[in-house]
RNA sequence: GGUCGCAUAGCUCAGUUGGUUAGAGCGCUCGCCUCACAUGCGAGAGGUCGCAGGUUCAAGUCCUGCUGCGACCA
């Protein structure tokens, strides 16, 4: 059977992944003793497959094929996460174009929507991956919102309320009021903004002419003042400390107090203090007892009922109430300025954050939530990384790790949404009937001071007052609560299943920089916390894909590569390779179409390689087995031992680079051997044997051919599943799968030096003879006249190998001529060159230029008198030689004495060059 | 503002512990449809390794400072 001319991905990908599947393949299997594993970072299940994801998880597919191959029992576990806030943000939208919203359809219709929506549209991302080739155990795909997670998050929070690492209280938190929920503190991206400072004068309360001038960057939160500090040594105002100024438009007394954590030379030196909007401010309040008002509701519209007194509002209020936070400000700053009360504005750059689902700038404010007792939980966490139980690759990373760690602040896991997990807490309908407050928006919260009965399963009478009412807690759990279990839930946990005694902790994982925080840490946590033991051994950080200018890619720049269309345009293999290539320790990637056609090409090398292979292959060779055993006995030439020494060198290479996570080495280390060993020189040396007629040395060369592309196939598999499969059927029909056969494994008896330091000698010389002819322009097809002169050694090898000199240097008579040769004189008018004290020339007719070769003389005398400068100043150096290694030294000095020769051939030759001009 | 990283060919990047003439891919130039492949073959040009010091017999590689860029944290 033969090989189309070219390779054709379409025609190929699908069936070979469904043959994959059909075989199990993916699943573990066998009795290996060798265990390796590898849970999936969810993606997000509203998520489609982008060009981050295309990297994860090719580098994953790489070690789990590698391992597979390399006889481990491998499991790379698959699934999806329920992306709280994304997904119900997904939802509502489609609700609003129904004129729908999720209040009126009510929390448990809303939920099963979203469900709905899942089943219908949720795996997107999955079905993309195997597109990818993702070897991923599909019978083992989980989603975190499944029965069997869902018990998982149960059980880790009740046993972390019971162990007292989670409590429920009133903080101030970052709120997202179009989520209309909390946010985690590394949920809020902070971004420099231009923005303003305005000056506002605060008048004393006992002599209204004079006051208090306080700097801020939001005047609309004034209305929450309830202090005004300076810093206590600053000699402006350390005198009015404990006076008090009256807030302007609001009209309410506060006090001045006097702080150190004031900034004497930020803005005026005055800081107005709003506790109940400020995390600093915050801080302040909670020292000097400050009433903490919340003037924003949950859409950060001012809040009557924040002011009013006795169901009365205050009259200055009607010009504010119910207006959004923005609005707000610009009405506050115009009747600052009626009152003239506002005495500057400048410019001001200043950090600003937002939600990270939305954008929408968050407002710290002031709720009661649920958190984790993070410290306790932490210190293992650092201790294993510091200890090595967990490696982190590249190390660089974990100095991130350690700095987050240890400044780490507890962590709001509670959630205002409906999606999501949630959270195992009851309260008694009759205690806590006080407690529970209406939000103003068909839902309910339980104030700051209910009491939660925190277990596994719903309590059915309240120790207290024995009433059998309960109400659940209405939030849920922030998602990365349940991704953080994510290595062992997965596998089963809190059941002792067989999968989690195999395979925890997991072997390794795969991941960008920008969720070592969100989730890796959490995982460490988290596995440490439940599993006593590291979730995975080894944190393998790979680069964010930028584009080529290194822009971060975003549909709204429109610079996003979409991987689906560039599998489909070049061929997943290729789009692997490029990715694999690419990704070097510790740097960004940035992806230019280019580089994917430069491996494209490259997948069709490997694939006329093969069909070379194939049409030459005789019946006898193709029904023998084929493989390094059957070639012992046999009598290899020179290119055969070279071949083999290469081909186990770049096995050892190439594993050496994947066991250590380089995967750019890897994928050259292929490339290399497969383009510009195997196809250059030995297919192309081969062509001699083939067509020889000699019978053993054609069976032999095929037998080669075979065994090498063999391995090769073989070696490139975990990079390039489909077309190495496609080859592999043909050329090893009935032997399985490609990626079920053993992974090459280095034999250091076909390591030959001594062939690969004559062939390269063979193949400089080559090289010397084709780049003289094109120097001199000398047509391809013409067969040139090659003297050589040399020591005796050197003549012999390539004496013997003339076949080579003339099939692929084009020489026609070659003479050679010993260092004893009497009488003879090198020829006047040749061009020259000299390869490791081998004179090479190519004596020239009418047809060639002199000059010009003259000139290319001059120019490699130039280079090598610069070299050899170099090489003789290190000599004269007394402390070099005294000093410098020996080998070092001895090194030196041959080098000089070569390109002294090298030296005194190429002047010759230019002298002669001159003499018959 | 704090911390970390990066700066090597026109472009994108390798360069593991200091030691042959600093490499690759793409691009470029020249010549070839040579019976696996023009998605190819052969040859070539192109680098004071960001700048300035220092350590060393020896620095792209180690140290310090500077400049520029980036990321993370605040």
């Amino acid at each position: 059977m033969e090989l189309a001319k070219a390779y054709f991905h379409k025609d190929v990908e699908g069936k070979w992944y469904k043959y994959w599947s059909g075989l199990g393949a993916f699943q573990p299997s066998g009795s290996a003793a060798l265990y390796f594993s590898i849970v999936i970072p969810p993606p997000n299940v509203t998520g489609s497959l982008h060009i981050g994801h295309a990297l994860n998880n090719t580098l994953q597919d790489i070690l789990c094929r590698y391992k597979r191959m390399d006889g481990y029992k491998v499991l790379w576990v698959p699934g999806t996460d329920h992306a709280g806030i994304a997904t119900q943000n997904v939802v509502e939208k489609q609700l609003a174009e129904e004129g729908l919203s999720r209040v009126q359809l009510g929390r448990a219709k809303f939920v099963e929507r979203v469900w709905g929506w899942r089943k219908q549209s949720g795996s997107t991302i999955l079905r993309q991956l195997r597109a990818l080739g993702a070897s991923c155990d599909w019978s083992r795909e989980r989603f975190t919102m499944d029965d069997g997670l869902s018990l998982a998050v149960r059980e880790a929070f009740v046993r972390l309320w019971e162990d007292r690492l989670l409590y429920r209280a009133e903080r101030l938190i970052n709120w997202c009021p179009r989520c209309k929920t909390a946010l985690a503190d590394i949920e809020v991206v902070h971004e420099e903004v231009e923005g303003h400072l305005w000056h506002i004068r605060y008048p004393f309360a006992d002599s209204p002419s004079e006051g208090l001038t306080v700097a801020t960057t939001r005047p609309e939160t004034m209305l929450g003042d309830t202090a005004v500090a300076v810093h206590p040594e600053d000699k402006r105002y350390n005198r009015v400390i404990g006076k008090r100024v009256v807030l302007p438009i609001v009209g309410r007394e506060i006090p001045v107090i006097g702080d150190l954590f004031v900034d004497p030379a930020f803005g005026t030196g005055a800081l107005k203090i709003t506790p109940g909007h400020d995390f600093n401010d915050f801080e302040i309040g909670e020292k000097y007892g400050l009433q903490k008002i919340s003037i924003f509701d949950e859409e950060a519209k001012i809040r009557p009922s924040a002011f009013s007194q006795d169901g009365e509002e205050p009259s200055w209020l009607k010009r504010y109430r119910l207006k959004d936070r923005f609005e707000a400000r610009k009405l506050i700053v115009e009747e600052l300025k009626e009152k003239g009360l506002l005495e500057k504005v400048e410019s001001y750059r200043h950090a600003l954050g937002r939600c990270y689902r939305c954008q929408t700038v968050v407002e710290p404010r002031l709720t009661p939530q649920w958190f984790v007792r993070i410290k306790p939980l932490a210190e293992p966490a650092i201790q294993a990384v510091r200890e090595g139980r967990i490696r982190i690759i590249p190390e660089g990373w974990a100095n991130s790790y350690f700095a987050w760690m240890e400044n780490i602040k507890d962590w709001c896991i509670s959630r205002q949404i409906w999606w999501g997990h949630q959270i195992p807490a009851w309260y008694c309908g009759k205690c806590d009937a006080d407690n529970v407050l209406e939000t103003g928006h068909g839902d309910f919260m339980l104030g700051r001071d209910a009491h939660p009965v925190v277990q596994r399963e719903p309590p059915t009478r309240c120790p207290e007052c024995g009433s059998s009412e309960f109400l659940r807690d209405p939030d849920v759990l922030d998602t990365w609560f349940s991704s953080a279990l994510w290595p062992f839930s997965t596998l089963g946990w809190p059941e002792k299943s067989e999968d989690l005694k195999a395979f925890y902790p997991t072997s390794a994982l795969v991941t960008s920089f920008d969720i070592l925080f969100f989730w890796v840490a959490r995982m460490i946590m988290m596995g440490l916390k439940f599993m006593g033991d590291v979730p995975f051994r080894d944190v393998y950080i790979h680069a964010l894909v930028r584009d080529q200018e290194g822009q971060k890619m975003s549909k709204s720049k429109g610079n996003v590569i979409d991987p689906l269309e560039v599998m489909d345009r070049y061929g997943t293999d290729a789009f692997r390779f490029t990715l694999a290539s690419l990704a070097a320790m510790g740097r960004d990637i940035k992806l230019a179409e280019e580089r994917i056609v430069g491996y494209q090409n490259f997948v069709n090398k490997l694939w006329n390689a093969s069909r070379f292979v194939l049409m030459n292959l005789g019946d006898g060779a193709r029904a023998e087995r084929l493989s390094l055993a059957t070639l012992r006995g046999e009598k290899l030439n020179l290119a055969d031992r070279w071949i083999l020494s290469r081909l186990h060198s770049t096995i050892s290479e190439a594993r050496q680079a994947i066991d250590s996570y380089r995967f750019n080495e890897f994928a050259h280390h292929l490339y290399q051997f497969t383009w510009h060993e195997f196809c250059d020189w030995y297919i192309e040396m081969s062509k001699l044997a083939l067509n020889s007629g000699v019978e053993d040395d054609r069976r032999r060369t095929e037998q080669l051919l075979a065994t090498v592309l063999e391995n090769i196939l073989l070696l490139l598999h975990p990079l390039m599943p489909y077309v190495t499969e496609e080859i592999w059927q043909v050329l090893k029909p009935g032997t399985g799968s490609v990626m079920t056969r053993p992974y090459p494994r280095l034999n250091a008896d076909w390591i030959r030096p001594e062939a690969e330091e004559k062939m390269s000698f063979l193949t400089e010389v080559i090289r010397a003879i084709r780049n003289l002819r094109s120097e001199m322009n000398c047509a391809p097809s013409k067969e040139v006249k090659v003297i050589l002169f040399g020591p005796e050694e050197g003549l012999a090898l390539l004496g013997s190998h003339e076949k080579y000199l003339r099939a692929l240097a084009r020489a026609g008579t070659v003479n050679y001529v010993g260092p004893l040769a009497r009488g003879w004189e090198r020829p006047k008018g040749a061009a020259t060159a000299v390869v490791r004290g081998m004179e090479v020339y190519l004596p020239m007719d009418e047809t060639v230029n002199l000059r010009e070769e003259q000139a290319r003389l001059t120019k490699e005398v130039g280079k090598v008198e610069e070299e050899l400068a170099r090489v003789q100043k290190k000599l004269g150096n007394p402390e070099f030689l005294s000093k410098a290694r020996e080998e070092v030294i001895q090194r030196e000095k041959e080098k000089s004495e070569r390109f002294e020769e090298k030296m005194r051939t190429l002047q010759r030759s230019l002298q002669r060059l001159l003499e018959i001009q």
